[in-house]
DNA sequence: CGAAGTTTTGACACGGATCAAGTGAGGTGG
DNA sequence: CCACCTCACTTGATCCGTGTCAAAACTTCG
């Protein structure tokens, strides 16, 4: 693909609320959230970590809804939207793992609305790190229930909505249970299990395990 | 197209969690909600109007990861994926309308998720009110800053992650400042423009006015 | 070594939750 | 047509989770 590679300090913009885009972004390292400014407090609405397409939706849309800014340095592959649609054109297959790649993000999106809505801080904060190591592990970066995660605890309270104080206080209960480690950006997950029980995770709404969509003309079933 | 249309009594469930979905539903009148039981509360994920296609994303996704649920009575007209599916593939315009649909609803998360991490119960809930007035002047449901919702407190309290008590205090406040009026199942606002700035609404995240998706090989710009 | 940013701690304030009781309004059966 | 029941809405009192403010300890880096 015809792509230029480009490497974000942290906290850089790479799209502002109201931009046109014309390249898609794809997240080689590092980690990219979307945000936007609500209510006088800074709100994280996605985490995008390497292999993630954060501004796919751009190909439709016109103008961004968000700021979409690294976290952390990154480096991040920009792809012309002109290349994508006439690859879309031309595969109605890569058209609909594109599009299923959309629905993913928007199932994430939805869980996070659940986790604002209807969780308490503790809960919040361990559903944050489960999420995260769910989808690390799909594309390697978990190694033994370890990653890297470049994030200020304000980045932290700005994708839970509570204050720095709060996340503080919270992340240090998870350390007191002996559930997470968290120094110099890498945090260690002692106990997936437990952590997941505490919030209240299962993995079902990332589509990780689901079968390949099925042909338009189905198979019989004992055929998989 | 070929469908089949059937009516939802007042909480009634069209999808549970976990089901395959074979048939696209579409909202031909009433209320459908997306929502989760999460921590012991039940959480409405998102609000479907007349219109909506609250299950497009099941045309990708193998298993609902949330309940779709009717608030209030309201008729469904269930079209087959098979069918969609045909349609899809003879025609990119229709892919591109579809996909673009499902991405304007998860638009509408994000701004859900902003919506619960950052604003207070007051901005909360002007919110919900400017966002759906805006949806339902799209389709012709908005009459003199006048529509029908046959939502109780308890649903109002379930989108906004409150209690049903502090949502009946924070509606009378919005009824105290003039702003809103809400009885027999119909809202009428009386000043939006006021309301949109409690709310802190924007109407942007909606991507109503966008001129349509240009051409592959785009015309000149003054073509418009 | 100093400066700036991040994490930590404590004291206090407040928004919203919870609990409990009371008021309606619509629906049903006698 | 009225008595009753149920469910939604309303109100008041109290409690708790989280925010805010302010300062101290620690880190990172020039």
């Amino acid at each position: 693909m015809p792509n230029s590679v480009r490497t974000f300090a942290d906290d850089e913009h790479v799209w502002r609320e109201g931009d046109r885009a014309f390249h898609c972004a794809i997240v080689m390292s590092g980690f990219l959230v979307g945000q936007k400014i609500v209510g006088g407090r800074n709100q994280i609405l996605s985490v995008h970590v390497p292999g993630d397409m954060p501004d796919l939706h751009m190909l439709h849309l016109l103008h961004m809804d968000h700021d979409l800014c690294s976290a952390g340095p990154s480096t991040i592959a920009f792809v012309p939207h002109t290349f994508l649609n006439h690859l879309l054109v031309d595969s109605p297959t890569l058209t609909h793992a594109f599009w299923r790649k959309t629905l993913v993000d928007a199932a994430i999106c939805r869980q996070a609305v659940a986790n604002l809505g209807s969780r308490d801080a503790l809960a919040r904060v361990a559903h944050f790190f489960c999420e995260l190591a769910a989808r690390l592990e799909v594309v390697g970066l978990l190694h033994e229930d370890q990653f890297r995660l470049p994030f200020t605890q304000q980045n932290l309270a700005d994708v839970c909505g509570l204050s720095t104080v709060h996340i503080n206080r919270t992340v240090q209960e998870l350390r007191r249970c002996g559930l997470i480690e968290w120094k110099a950006g890498v945090v260690t997950l002692f106990h997936r299990d437990e952590l997941a029980c505490v919030a209240d995770f299962t993995p079902e709404y990332l589509h990780l395990s689901e079968g390949k969509r099925p042909e338009i003309h189905p198979l019989p079933v004992d055929a998989f």
